[in-house]
DNA sequence: GTAACTGCAAACGCTTTGCACTCCC
DNA sequence: GGGAGTGCAAAGCGTTTGCAGTTAC
């Protein structure tokens, strides 16, 4: 998506543009894994000297009910925000909390099978798998 | 599981026998759906008046270490806790926030097929769906 | 021009921590 | 008897809110 199509989703819904959203929205888009708010607050002061944490969470919040982010909850710590919204697999560090989008060979078709057994039509979905990522098992060994 | 079995879990892994744990776990397995710390806390109040807060926290992580329930963490509100902690899907309500379990046929045999392709080991797993539950659907309409 | 947005600071809600007292083993 | 657990209150932390000044349109 460019940015002429993210200025359409804004306006279209109301919302003004800001240099501040685009930011974040483009932040979250170039990193691989989901930064916090905090994360990209610290990752857009450079360019944003006077940017404040409000802003950010302001932001991720117009870009979640616009549908462009989903926003992940965890028990311990902040929420990270994940720029892709289609159905897919979070591959969540335990130790250090890392994550990143995993696509299984299938997983469309799979997960079809399961959701055509419902009665309902599903607003969304989240699908986790913890485990300990490779910097995390080696230093275990250490 | 019988309380004598809970009793073992405990002893063996060097934690203590309180009438407040097993009050939160009896409670927690005796519902359908996924209750919060506060509503836990108030449940428990009538047969345990002087029963804190801390402790059904104390209580809940305990339980979590064990590996007998799972929190489940979320973007606004509080945490909420499964006594089940096999591959299953949680069905949530996005308007109330009332979750209860989902078991689509050959669930374990798809899911096998997605973390097969895995190199490594899944320390566990969480799978949500988002939906509007009937109460809350019919709520709209009036 | 004006309504929406930003930046800042204060408030909020859930969870954790500290500590004296109590209870399990 | 001793150490872990409880109950209570205070602190902690991520997030939201309120408001005066600023910006998009």
């Amino acid at each position: 998506m460019d940015d002429q199509e993210l200025y359409a989703i804004f306006r279209k819904n109301g919302y003004k543009v800001t240099s501040q959203r685009l930011a974040v929205y483009n932040y979250l888009i170039s990193r691989e894994d989901h930064p916090s708010a905090d994360e990209i607050f610290n990752a857009l002061k450079e360019e944003h000297p006077t940017i404040s944490l409000g802003t950010i969470y302001n932001s991720l919040s117009v870009l979640r009910d616009l549908g462009l982010i989903q926003e992940l909850g965890f028990n311990e710590g902040s929420s990270r925000y994940d720029p892709n919204t289609e159905v897919h697999v979070n591959m969540v560090c335990e130790k250090c909390g890392e994550i990143h989008d995993y696509y299984p060979e299938f997983l469309e078709t799979l997960w079809e099978k399961i959701t055509n057994s419902l009665e309902i039509t599903p607003t969304g979905q989240r699908i986790d798998i913890y485990y300990q990522c490779e910097k995390c098992s080696n230093q275990m060994k250490e």
